[in-house]
DNA sequence: AAGAAAAGCGGACCACGGTCCGTTTGGCTC
DNA sequence: GAGCCAAACGGACCGTGGTCCGCTTTTCTT
């Protein structure tokens, strides 16, 4: 049994050296805290490495770009809102109607993308990353609406309900056309009324 | 009569001096020309200022930034976009009932906006021109819903059906699930279909 | 424990967007 | 035409994201 790899397990990761999972944490850090005493534009990658102390290639390395270690951070926040979906309290985890399931998730999905929105922007369409958030919203929209008895092109209405919770949108609507978080959620509330009718 | 302005009339544009239009069509027509022998991509701004035979001074004194060129690139076309709908033939222009203009409106932006996905996204928010082309097309769906007798946030709604219909959605549409464009349409007729209501 | 291969590391280097400031030029007035 | 001045010009310069390659460290094997 000498020769068997342990954690490999077939062909998927290759597990991470001792330093460098050392270092991916000290740069996490590192961008957090760069972040928390100024805004997102500083964190710039040679003040990360420098806080982290360790070289600018290390940095590129462990996350590929910029886009990509703006996306590492986002991602804790994420798992932990992926996490009140789909085992936290109703009426955003399971155990409530549908329909008001799906009141509560835009109404979350707003507040945390308002949040986390220079965040967001900054880690852009970060390869996978940003697909799997994406893929996550849009099937779980997509299985309220099923479960809603919605038919047509599920996937479809998901993504077109999930649209106008992008970033640039509710961006433009709160700066240009100053509307309220009350009124963005009231608005989501019509479209949901509209969508899975009447 | 001889020391009156002839041009600037009040306060507004301080006319262009003649050298200053002249190369202000030069560097359009080599941007243009290098989007042409390739992708917008290679579109640099050393690249464009030395096609122009200007310096790269210039290019940022005329434009603002690249944003701001891809933004005066993309205009000629948008504006002609705008005039087919402001008073070209119908069902897109005037004389159509408005339901039909709306459906008509949507398959229409769909195929304006991924053939030139690359130049929107390279013109990003470029000041209050890229609002400037929101601010068109939400007045104008805003103005078919008041004709259709939907009640509500008409405002709202027309930012939510445009939403789907921007950029980065289409493009994951169209890359990531493989939609055609025919089912763009198709979903686009749906979701009109659900908000001015049955 | 020793040795070797692989994974990681660091920082010099490059390209591009954007700024600055000394110089030139177009378009006035006289 | 001479002269003036605001506007426009050009290109050296800077910061930042991203790459590359020779050197170091970890880890596995025997």
């Amino acid at each position: 049994m000498e020769g068997m790899r342990l954690l490999p397990m077939a062909g998927e990761a290759p597990a991470e050296r001792s330093d460098a999972a050392r270092n991916r944490e000290a740069l996490l850090a590192a961008a957090a805290e760069l972040i928390a005493l100024g805004c997102v534009e500083h964190v710039t990658m040679d003040a990360v490495a420098q806080r982290a102390g360790v070289g600018k290639g290390t940095v590129f390395r462990r996350f590929e770009s910029r886009e990509g270690l703006m996306a590492a951070l986002l991602d804790r926040s994420e798992s932990a809102w992926q996490g009140r979906i789909l085992s936290g309290p109703p009426p955003l985890g399971p155990g409530a109607p549908p329909r008001e399931r799906l009141h509560a998730f835009g109404h979350s999905r707003l507040e945390v993308t308002l949040l986390h929105a220079d965040l967001i922007r900054a880690a852009g369409h970060a390869g996978a990353r940003a697909y799997a958030a994406v893929s996550f919203t849009a099937m779980h929209v997509r299985y309220l609406l099923g479960e809603l008895g919605v038919h047509g092109d599920l996937g479809y209405l998901a993504t077109a309900l999930l649209a106008p919770l992008e970033v640039p949108i509710l961006e433009q609507q709160v700066h240009l056309e100053h509307r309220s978080l009350e009124q963005l959620r009231t608005g989501w509330d019509d479209l949901v009324s509209r969508v899975v009718g009447c």
